[in-house]
RNA sequence: GGAGAGGUGGCCGAGCGGUUGAUGGCUCCGGUCUUGAAAACCGGCAUACCCGAAAGGGUAUCGGGGGUUCGAAUCCCUCCCUCUCCGCCA
């Protein structure tokens, strides 16, 4: 979220920052000058009549106290009552129009950030490791996996329908193996702290991530979840909902606290399962387990002072490509133009990891820095040790590190043999028994 | 799921209808003292919003929401959370 100052103050920028993302400034902002002029005159009327009723209370006190009569006042202040009930009701509802308007205000995205109209615009940076040359055909990997006995995507249609996925044996095995290597990766060389936390989580957390209230329809939620309720921006802490990705739970840890600084960068990994709704993405990706609605990642969240952020973000996505290079698969990182950019990031790399089989790159890690974005939202702070010492929002980031089941199939892919086997990475071999192929069984 | 106890400022902890944003302690910041530090002493220290050029003023906030009252941290209702005991359970 921005900060209400802000954007009255660069209300300019953030029509720039609208278009900058082809958005629509008159839908998002339309009557952001009249609602914020109309609130404030609302909230000072109602908080004269308060005023005037606290005063004649005090007096009512004191004649009390005394002894006197004062009837007089306590009527007078009982009609003052219902004046502010009304004028109670009218900022409260101009007050909660504005914060509506305001928490679907997307960051204000970062200078270096290129000018675009789609994904087409945004910048490769980089691009590392040497595609395989085939002596054969590859192979996408719903094939390999499939002829492997390693994948059953009909039996999972059967349990839950489209876009989810069974591992079997060997399968499952590589699953596992790659969240293990990447956890102690990043804990034992990057330093991150691992966390496990729930798989749920309430929507006053999804707001504070930005997922709500402007993306409900992407979420998988509950019976004691209220859509509509969130799309009025109520959100509740006692409500449950699916976790699109490890950031929600993990970047609301520190909600409503206020971080030493002596703590900062704080850095955590985290395994979970991520479930999508994938709204809008019908027929798109239907095949293999590109896009699924559970997949497995590990995610990387970091929270650090707002000085320090941009350089935590290269180190971030560098601890993110450390697991592809590690792995030995192609990949290239990619700076998201301003139309591709997620709504609460202020700069964002893809990562994306060559696929063979389909003879194209694909999104394998997104790294973003949030500013303080989410801090705002979720009211994550931070004490400055000198002199000023007042509390101020944190900046945090967060990237994939990897999207496990991404990684699965770009293994298939890159390591596929002549003879529908798959080559395993060294690295991943102890993970794996020691085994250094998956092969059909006989 | 049932019964009981409790949720107060960065932390601990008083207050249990009346000028209480809230006693006190700790932490933190500034100062005195000291060669320096510690100790001691003095002073300062919540957040958001509204009005105001500023100085300053106002409103709200004692887990969340609602109610009673002229007036609520204090009383009532409700929800959430924590702890203890019982039950159930991977």
């Amino acid at each position: 979220m921005l900060d209400l100052g802000f954007v009255r103050a660069n209300l300019g920028l953030v029509e720039k920052n609208l278009r900058d993302r082809k958005l629509n400034p008159t839908e998002l902002l339309g009557h952001f000058r009249i609602t914020d002029e109309r609130r404030r005159e609302a909230i000072t009327r109602m908080e004269n009549s308060k005023e005037r009723r606290n005063r004649l209370s005090e007096q009512v006190g004191a004649l009390k106290k005394s002894g006197e009569n004062s009837d007089a006042l306590t009527l007078e202040i009982r009609d003052l009552k219902g004046e502010i009930a009304d004028l109670e009701q009218s900022a409260n509802s101009y007050d909660n129009e504005l914060r509506l308007l305001l928490s679907r205000l997307p960051n204000i995205l970062r200078d270096e950030v290129p000018a675009g109209a789609s994904e087409a615009d945004n910048k490769v940076v980089k691009e590392w490791g040497e595609r395989r040359r085939f002596d054969f055909e590859p192979k996408p990997h719903w094939e390999i996996g499939e002829a492997l006995g390693i994948l059953d995507l009909e039996r999972a249609a059967k349990l839950s329908g489209a876009r989810f996925a069974v591992y079997m044996g060997a399968g499952a095995r590589l699953e596992r193996a790659l969240i293990s290597f990447m956890l102690d990766m990043h804990t034992h060389k990057h330093g991150y702290t691992e966390v496990l936390p729930p798989f749920m989580v309430n929507s006053k957390s999804l707001f504070g991530t930005g997922n709500l209230p402007k993306f409900a329809e992407d979420l998988f939620r509950c019976s004691d979840a209220d859509a509509e309720a969130a799309s009025r921006g109520e959100y509740k802490d006692n409500d449950h909902w699916l976790i699109p990705t490890a950031e929600v739970p993990v970047t609301n840890l520190f909600r409503d606290e206020i971080l030493e600084e002596a703590r900062l960068p704080i850095s955590f990994t985290a395994y979970t399962p991520c479930f999508r709704a994938e709204a809008g993405a019908a027929g798109k990706d239907t095949r293999g387990i590109i896009r699924q609605h559970q997949f497995q990642k590990v995610e990387l969240v970091k929270f650090t002072r707002p000085e320090d952020s941009d350089v935590q973000h290269e180190r971030l996505t560098r601890d993110a490509e450390e697991i592809l290079e590690a792995l030995g698969l192609p990949y290239r990182r990619v700076l998201l133009s301003t139309a591709d950019t997620g709504f609460s990031s202020a700069k964002t790399y893809d990562l994306e990891v060559w696929l063979p089989g389909q003879n194209l790159y694909r999104e394998i890690s997104s790294c973003s820095n949030f500013d303080a974005f989410q801090a705002r939202r979720a009211n994550i702070r931070y004490r400055p040790s000198g002199p000023k010492a007042k509390p101020e929002f944190v900046h945090t980031l967060n990237g994939s590190g990897l999207a496990v089941g991404r990684t699965w199939l770009a293994i298939l892919e890159n390591y596929q043999q002549a003879d529908g086997s798959v080559q395993l990475p060294e690295i991943l071999r102890p993970y794996m028994g020691g085994t250094d192929k998956i092969a059909r069984e006989p």
